[in-house]
DNA sequence: TCTGGGGTCCTAGGACCC
DNA sequence: TCTGGGGTCCTAGGACCC
């Protein structure tokens, strides 16, 4: 009755916060609550795309990336707020917080999911239980709910998280696959999308049974590599780890926007990559890095985009470095036609210290211990300045009261540097 | 009235080298 | 005389995800 999972397999969560950024403007002020609510981008700036609806919203057929006028035509009464970055961010703060209560390797994958291998936590309960308490102490302290699914691996807990929304846990055994996956149509895989899903119905192949049964040869020459994965995950098979670490091995820093109206003067466009250049910048020198490659998009009025790159000698990482090379890309590459939006990416990052790190990594350590991001919650707090930062910061004495979940009281070091690295994305 | 912004990974062709 | 076979790096583009 105990023997949930075979003896050596693993045990996976994977923790999805529903409908996230529309939560958190719903636990910062209670009354849009029941409402239908949609965060979306400036309409005036060409930018108003729903990002994210409340599921009263989506009752209405209100979609993410639906532009905002649609979305107004089929709920008038549609409550529509721009995004809070900073409160999403303090609120998974919160989120990754509670996750790290209860196992050693927690891998954020975005700002609102994660994975966790929860194999050796047994000391917190069954897996369920587990899930249970996550789901109830994200609910309790900070007011935002979530789906959690329990699989032996990260493919099925992805699947199983996604079952039943909002505030699910779904355990999908390997077992359960056929019955449960198989009748499933391909498109509802993740990582199977328009284009994939289309060239697999091609070939026949309509439901993720008949995907885990397909031809390899056949799938090798239509999807590559990647057919063969989806065939294995299809059959519930997935051996890739839950890696900490993944979210710190960023590779580029980018900043694109959709500029207001089309433009054709040249001096406008040279603006405009002189404050995407200066942003991209200033994010590299935080995270301290330096890029070794650098490349421009253009998109074009007609949405036709183009992207350009370059490998450079040296790593750059100031902004006059980064303008240049971006107008050396633009103006060697453009055709003189009207632009709607307009790039600029760091790319291949290298971290600025590697060499001294290298030599000398014990008093790099130390260095990385005298100067935290944020020691305290207060220090959060005061840059935050929220409520959820203060649900946030109750999550320490209640781990403090509950002897057996652990009692860090300041944030780990490890995905506060990814929160950091969220801190600059706007 | 159309369709954001941040990323990752894979592929394919050409240059270049042995 | 008339065209090898690997391998790596670089660039551009496509697909996908949140």
């Amino acid at each position: 009755m105990k023997q949930m999972y075979p003896k050596n397999g693993r045990v996976i969560l994977h923790v999805d916060m529903n409908s996230f950024y529309a939560s958190v403007e719903m636990a910062y002020d209670p009354s849009l609550k029941g409402k239908p609510l949609a965060i979306a981008g400036n309409p005036e700036e060409r930018r108003g795309i729903i990002v994210t609806c409340s599921y009263e919203a989506r009752s209405f057929g209100v979609k993410t990336t639906m532009p905002l006028w649609e979305a107004k035509k089929l709920c008038p009464q549609l409550i529509v707020k721009t995004p809070n970055f900073d409160r999403y961010r303090a609120a998974s703060i919160g989120m990754f917080e509670i996750l790290q209560g209860y196992a050693d390797l927690v891998e954020p994958v975005s700002i609102d999911e994660g994975y966790m291998d929860i194999t050796n936590s047994h000391d917190y309960g069954s897996p369920l239980e587990i899930a249970e308490i996550i789901q109830k102490r994200v609910k309790e302290q900070l007011d935002l709910p979530c789906s959690i699914g329990i699989a032996p691996n990260k493919f099925l807990a992805k699947m199983a998280s996604d079952m039943k929304k909002p505030m699910g846990i779904t355990v999908l055994r390997k077992r359960d696959v056929p019955k449960v996956l198989w009748p499933l149509n391909v498109e509802e895989m993740h990582g199977v999308g328009k284009k994939t899903g289309e060239k697999l119905r091609n070939m026949d192949v309509q439901t993720i049974g008949e995907l885990a049964k397909a031809n390899d040869i056949k799938l090798k020459a239509v999807l590559g590599i990647n057919g063969l994965r989806l065939k294995e995950k299809a059959n519930g098979v997935d051996n890739r780890q839950v890696d900490p670490e993944s979210a710190a091995e960023f590779k580029s820093v980018g900043n694109s926007t959709t500029l207001p109206r089309d433009v054709v003067n040249q001096q406008e466009l040279n603006k405009v990559l002189a404050s995407l250049s200066l942003k991209v910048s200033v994010r590299l020198k935080r995270k301290k890095v330096l890029a070794t490659g650098l490349g421009i998009t253009i998109r074009y009025k007609d949405r036709k985009t183009i992207t350009r790159s370059k490998k450079l000698n040296n790593p750059i990482q100031s902004e006059e470095e980064i303008l240049t090379i971006a107008k050396q890309l633009f103006h060697k590459h453009w055709n003189g036609n009207a632009v709607r939006l307009l790039g600029v990416t760091g790319i291949e990052v290298v971290e600025q210290d590697h060499a001294v790190k290298q030599l000398n990594l014990f008093n790099y350590e130390k260095e990385a211990k005298k100067e935290p991001l944020y020691k305290t919650v207060d220090q959060l707090r005061e840059k935050y300045g929220s409520r959820i930062i203060d649900h946030a910061a109750s999550l320490s004495d209640t781990k403090k009261k509950q002897e057996n979940i652990g009692t860090s009281t300041s944030f780990s070091k490890d995905f506060l540097q990814m929160y950091k690295r969220e801190n600059e994305k706007e």
